[in-house]
DNA sequence: AAGCTGTGTGTCTTTAGAACACTTTCAAAT
DNA sequence: ATTTGAAAGTGTTCTAAAGACACACAGCTT
C-alpha cells in the first residue's frame, strides 16, 4: 500500500494479468475449461470465464501462466503456449456483471488490466477441475456450444482456437490431449475437431503415419462392439529428430 | 504520485510498454530502425534499442505502439501486428547500461515492466527517422549486422523475424516494404532477404504472378546499365479477393 | 564493337494432395 | 448359431504444385 510501487516480495501487479484457455478432449469433442463467477440469477454464459489471475511481480508471464492454472485446476506440466496480449482499455468492464465480479475478487477493481492469454492442451480424464476460491463452480464446456464469455474472454477463446489451428498443422502437438495410448481414429477425430472439417480418413493415416512419430503397441482395443483397433503411442525420440530437421508442414 | 492508481485522463501505465521491431529494405536488404541510449563510452550494440515506451491508460495496445511509432518516427498508417508479451521480472535491468538509461527516462526506473511488442513494415525512403526526445539518435541498422541489443530487445527482434517470415508466406504483406512501383528482381531479393534462404527465379516468378495480385505497369525502369525490368504494382483489389475466398500457402 | 550486367523465359521430373469403396473383426441381438 | 451393426483397415489413380535447370536479350559502359 505504499505511494511508490517498491520491489516487495509476492506483490501482485493490479495491471497485468494471465489468463488460460485450456482445451480438452473426450474423444468425441473439444472443451475448454471454465469457471463460473455465479453472480447473476439463472444461467449464463456472460458469467463463464477461462481461468486467469493477476500476475506476481517475481515472476515471469509463463512462470504466472503454469501458477495460476496449477492453483485453479490442479494441473501442471502441460503444453503451454503464449497466444499474445489483449489490453482494450474497456476489456474487463464493459458487462454490469464484470465489473461485480471484479469488485469481489480484486483489491482495485478500477484498475486497468492488460492480460496476456495462454492456450494450453491437457489430457481431460486425468482430472476434474475443481472450483477456485472466486469461482462458484469450474467444468468443461463444448466449445461449439460457446458463443458468449465474461470479459472479453470469448474473443480470447478465438484467438486460441485460431492459433491451435495453425499450430496442429506444424507441430504434433494433439498428443497432448489424448491418453497414451490412442488409436489412429480417435486422432483423426482430434484434427478434425480441432480444424472444424471432415478429413479423408485414409489420406489422414497415410499422412500421419508417415511422419514416423507413432509408435505400433502391437495391441488391440478390448471389449468395443465392433473391429478393435490397434493402440498406438506418440514416439517422443522420433519427434525430437523430426523437430531439430525442422518439418514445416503436414497439413490438411 | 498518488497510492491509489485512479483512472485519470492521460496517465502513463507504469508497468506496461509497448516495442516496435520496425523493418525497412532498401532493395538490398533488411533494415531494423534501433534508438541508441548513447550512455555508455564508445558504440556499442548494447545501448542500442527498438523504439518503445510506456503506454497510456487509456489507449489499447495497437493505439500506443502506432502513437509510439509515430511520436519517434513521425510515421503512420503502416502495416502493424503483435508479436507477443514479454514479462522476465529482469528482462529491463540485467544490464548496467539499462539501468542508467531507465532513471534517465522514466519517472519510476525500478518498476517492474512487462513490454507487448509489434513489428511494423515500412517504406525506408518515405522518411528518415529523427532522434527522439529520450534517444542521442536513431537510425537504421542491417539485420544480419545485429547481434546484441540493450534489455531483452534482440529476443524480441529475433521473434519478429520469425514472425515475418512465416507471414509472408501466407500473406503479401511484403509489398509494405517496397516503393509503390518495383520490379520483379526487388520483390525476390525481398523474399530472400527475409526467409535468409536463395529461391529460385523462375519458380518464384511463376508462382508470384500465379497468384494474381501484381498488376504489370506496362512501364520499365530507365537509366539502368543492363536491360530494363517491367515495374509491377501491388493489385489491392485482387488481393482482398483473394484474401476473402482465402489462400493458406504460397510457401517458398 | 565488345563486354558487362541483370532481365526474362519453358520444360521435365518429382512429390504431395485429393478423391474414392470394399472387406474385416468383434460384440450384441435374435 | 446366425445375423446385424459399427468402426477398422487398406491402394490406386488423378491432379496440382514444387524443384531443378540454361540460355538469349536489352541497355549501358568503355
Amino acid at each position: 500500500m505504499n505511494s511508490e510501487p517498491k520491489k516487495t516480495k509476492k506483490e501482485l501487479n493490479p495491471n497485468v494479468s494471465v489468463d488460460c484457455v485450456i482445451f480438452g478432449f473426450d474423444l468425441n469433442q473439444l472443451y475448454v475449461l471454465l469457471i463460473d463467477s455465479g453472480n447473476t440469477e439463472g444461467y449464463q454464459q456472460s458469467r463463464m470465464a477461462v481461468p486467469g489471475d493477476l500476475i506476481f511481480d517475481t515472476e515471469n508471464l509463463d512462470e504466472a501462466a503454469r501458477r495460476v492454472l496449477k492453483e485453479l485446476t490442479g494441473i501442471e506440466n502441460i503444453y503451454l503456449e503464449q497466444i499474445g496480449a489483449f489490453g482494450d482499455p474497456n476489456r474487463i468492464g464493459k458487462k454490469e456483471s464484470d465489473r461485480k465480479w471484479l469488485e469481489s475478487i480484486r483489491a482495485q477493481p478500477e484498475a486497468r488490466v492488460i492480460t496476456v492469454a495462454y492456450y494450453s492442451l491437457v489430457k481431460m480424464p486425468n482430472f476434474n477441475p475443481k472450483a477456485s476460491s472466486f469461482a462458484k463452480s469450474a467444468g468443461w464446456a463444448p466449445i461449439t456450444e460457446i458463443n458468449d464469455l465474461a470479459f472479453d474472454h470469448y474473443e480470447i477463446l478465438e484467438s486460441a482456437l485460431e492459433q491451435l489451428k495453425r499450430k496442429i498443422k506444424i507441430q504434433p502437438i494433439g498428443f497432448n490431449l489424448l491418453p497414451e495410448k490412442f488409436t489412429l481414429s480417435q486422432l483423426h477425430k482430434l484434427y478434425e475437431c480441432i480444424l472444424g472439417k471432415d478429413l479423408d480418413k485414409r489420406n489422414f493415416r497415410r499422412k500421419i503415419l508417415n511422419l514416423d512419430i507413432l509408435t505400433n503397441l502391437e495391441e488391440k482395443q478390448i471389449g468395443v462392439p465392433h473391429k478393435p483397433s490397434q493402440l498406438f503411442k506418440f514416439n517422443e525420440e522420433n519427434y525430437e529428430k523430426l523437430s531439430l530437421e525442422g518439418f514445416d508442414n503436414f497439413g490438411f
